[in-house]
DNA sequence: GGCCCGGCGGACAACGTTGTCAGCGGTCCG
DNA sequence: CGGACCGCTGACAACGTTGTCCGCCGGGCC
């Protein structure tokens, strides 16, 4: 900027003012200085300029993965909104690692982001309590926040979903409904367990439960465990895209009644559809942006907590 | 950092040398230091640390759409390099607006990204010439910079996956393939094109050939329009996911064999389970991040031209 | 016992920007 | 005709960090 303003002969304050479009300079004078940042293709520096200003125009987004598509969808959603306050997005995975997701936050802070997004994957947030203090904004969004954290939530209804699933089974005569979820250490899995086990009541068996993060080795020892049983499962429910799709795979041949919690990307192309609950990962992103610049934008108002509707999507996978 | 100064009673300088690690401090007075700093929650300022140190640790992807599997899984790839090497991600999706990534191009390069990874929207890059001349690495995949700029590259051998799509058609026996493909203005579509073409020969057929960004209806009416010609296409090769996806929704009920570029989850669940030519986005991404950071670290050798090889998925759909 | 050396700590400038305030003409009004 | 005001421009400090350089102090050696 200094260059420039020697270039065009003037001082550099009013390259600043030209650069930031602020009234003062005589259209000749910025002219010339245009010019003279066009010849030698000057480009601000925003780090001085944040330095200077405190506000970096960046956001931090930490999710669980970005090359899953529900946390893609999300990423989209967030990213656009970010776009229309002009911010640029800084994402990281997380890959379901507590100290990782810690990591982001931190660098993100040490960036001095606007605000945070987060996909928590651990529950202790007590690392964030003096950054909230500081008044950096943070929005939670799948999941909540550790205990003791009074921060805004976007979270879906998870219970509720897995009730429509379950009661959806029900309805089509089944009583021996199988449940293959996530480790119980992602929320989303205990209140899906929690939304199933409610709705099934004294169907409810133990051994029709399988937890844990799925790979096709697991789902296809929980399947043959559970189709063992002198009473097998006549259904399955799914906790999540993933492991729906696992399940899909480790079944090949075979046919199980399925609905799964998560919509995914053909799910209607498959012979038969696959039943789901759907949820809204765009909405969601962009619902928590929302609130999050509102919050950038001062709002100071009590932490707010929303909980998106899921809706139950019958393809052919129930049909009896 | 001058208040932790004042609260462990040492100068500045020596907060900053405990907080990068430097030698020279006493044990007990990096003790002293680091107690403040925890009790103050200091947080290290990176702005300013940039701005004197001029490197920023974080590097910029531009792709087309986070929320396409296909760059979210180069965006994973890229991620997981940048993480390696103490590097944070700025993202942003083009659209396939050239001005939009021109605008995201610059907004990385006034944050001054130690490097630039982009997938290139539009075919005109004179805009990149002096952040490239001013030392910004950058490195573009999947599609080449625009002409007259001469950097490194990692695309997929599109034409010859093409050329494998059509040979493996040809061997089933079909002289009426119809090709669809996303818009010309597209690298990796023409030259799918022109391997579809160089391969078929003379049994090239011009009205066999549909380009342009596929929506349900424009697919759709491809399809009736070439099933109703006097001499209908007997198979299909489509041009990328997106548009094998929208094929395969559009022909619902009906079946032509058919061979789609790109991979995607489910082709092999579907029925008949679908044939690609698949690319490896992942193994994209880690290459370009690899070129990168190769770059940064100060390698200055003659841009390089990386190609990956692509390879044929046989699944059920092509079987006559 | 004095000198030199090494280990440690601190003062200061600089990175590139923006906010504050002051100066310099010229114009308008009394 | 003089003073006040206004439009434009510029000098300077400050943001928080790090690199450079200097000084202090204690110990070992001559």
């Amino acid at each position: 900027m200094k260059d420039v303003a020697e270039a065009a002969g003037v001082a550099l304050k009013t390259v600043s003012r030209v650069v930031n479009g602020e009234p003062g300079v005589r259209p000749a004078t910025a002219e010339r200085v245009r010019e003279a940042i066009a010849r030698l293709g000057y480009r601000r520096n925003e780090s001085a300029r944040m330095l200077r200003s405190g506000r970096t125009s960046t956001i931090g987004l930490v999710i669980e993965d970005v090359a899953d598509p529900f946390y893609s969808g999300l990423s989209r959603a967030v990213e656009d909104a970010a776009i229309r306050h002009g911010c640029l997005l800084l994402t990281g995975s997380s890959g379901e690692d507590p100290a990782r997701e810690r990591e982001l936050v931190l660098a993100f802070c040490n960036r001095r982001v606007d605000g945070l997004i987060v996909v928590p994957a651990g529950d202790d947030h007590a690392y964030l309590r003096p950054e909230l203090e500081a008044g950096v904004p943070a929005v939670f969004v799948d999941r909540p926040p550790g205990p003791g954290l009074d921060a805004d939530t976007v979270l879906c209804d998870n219970a509720g979903g897995a009730a429509l699933a379950v009661r959806h089974l029900l309805a089509g005569g089944h009583r021996r409904i199988a449940f293959l979820g996530d480790s119980p250490a992602i929320y989303t899995a205990t209140e899906r367990l929690r939304g199933y086990r409610e709705t099934l009541g004294e169907l409810f068996d133990e051994r029709l439960v399988a937890m844990h993060p799925p790979t096709p080795e697991s789902v296809r020892a929980d399947l043959e465990r559970m189709l063992a049983l002198e009473d097998p499962p006549t259904a399955l429910f799914t906790g999540n895209g993933r492991i729906t799709v696992t399940v899909l795979r480790a079944m090949c041949g075979r046919w199980l009644p399925l609905v799964g919690f998560d919509d995914f990307e053909l799910a209607d192309l498959l012979s038969p559809g696959v039943t789901v609950v759907a949820q809204d990962p765009v909405g969601m992103g962009r619902m928590a942006a929302d609130l999050l610049f509102r919050r950038i934008a001062g709002d100071r108002g009590p932490a707010e907590h929303v909980r998106l509707p899921v809706r139950l999507v019958v393809r052919g996978s129930v049909a009896r």
